[in-house]
DNA sequence: ATTATCTCGGACTAAATAGATCCGCAATGT
DNA sequence: ACATTGCGGATCTATTTAGTCCGAGATAAT
């Protein structure tokens, strides 16, 4: 069970496109110099929380990603999901059915206590991750970090 | 982010060995033609609890596996962790101390809030399935399940 | 004690997935 | 018109996962 290395980026831009003033971008490049990570593959995974719709981009000259929604809107959870999918790690393929030791369909209508546990338990993960929002993050960060963050990643020397 | 195949086989697998006689073993081979698995994988994956301590194997003829300690000892969280590792799935790789916008280490005293947040959610994750034991699933099950497991295990007709 | 047989144990190979890169296209602002 | 930026797909490699194999060691009957 591991999360792809991209979702540390993710929620590192994130949390910096959080510090920008409102309808201020920033580029994959820029981002990507930011954190010194490969662009073209940062690129592709920033596609992804577009897609997912959490960021938004703009085409063309002084374009690049900004927040879809404010930050208080934004949880950590529907980060995570954006980049690395919302199914559950556990996948039950209902392997009671199967084999010599098959139980009789008439004892699966109800799901598997083994599947339930597991779903239990990735639903406690979720709730976890939902209970924080990138406003939550921005404010927690010391309070030199914004205004630093914007003047670098908007090009200062 | 997901747990191998063999997750739900071993969670079967210790949910049946939960319910023989005391002292009692199946072997690998009866495991997998139980819920028609690959009987060679899934005794390397057997291996694995055994090497985590929830487990113990006997060798030799009319050997196999059976629980290492009683039921209500072992829980859900340990046998997803023998099988999968017990590493948290997001790994912090520091990435706010590279690239141009590297944080100065004064600051990078305390662990990063993103960091916290994800091993919380990890926490979480682990709280809940450590709160089940074998034992509550056995006890989960449908009344005549354990009987017939034992006969079938053992190999009846 | 010997031997046949049954078990785990670890070494080994194949398939799938994630990581990473590249290029052409469409859209936007100068 | 032109430079800049995101978008999507095709491609290649590295790492992990899935699956197979055969040998060392223990048991029980002979
Ligand atoms: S049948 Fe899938 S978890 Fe029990
Ligand atoms: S530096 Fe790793 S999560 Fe922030």
């Amino acid at each position: 069970m591991k999360l792809p290395v991209s979702t540390e980026w993710l929620l590192h831009c994130a949390a910096s496109l959080a510090q920008l003033k409102s309808g201020d971008t920033a580029s994959a490049a820029q981002l990507a110099q930011y954190f010194d990570l490969p662009a073209a593959y940062l690129a592709k995974q920033l596609q992804a929380l577009v897609k997912a719709g959490v960021l938004a981009a703009t085409t063309g000259p002084r374009g690049g990603f900004r927040l879809a929604r404010p930050a208080s809107e934004i949880t950590l959870l529907q980060l995570v999901e954006a980049v690395d999918g919302a199914s559950s790690p556990y996948e039950c393929r209902e392997i009671r059915q199967q084999g010599r030791g098959a139980l009789p369909a008439e004892e699966c209508r109800t799901p598997c206590i083994l599947a339930e546990k597991m779903a239990e338990a990735h639903r406690a993960w979720r709730r976890s991750l939902a209970a924080t929002s990138l406003a939550d993050i921005v404010a927690a960060l010391p309070p030199s970090a914004p205004s630093r963050t914007r003047l670098r990643l908007t090009g200062a020397p």
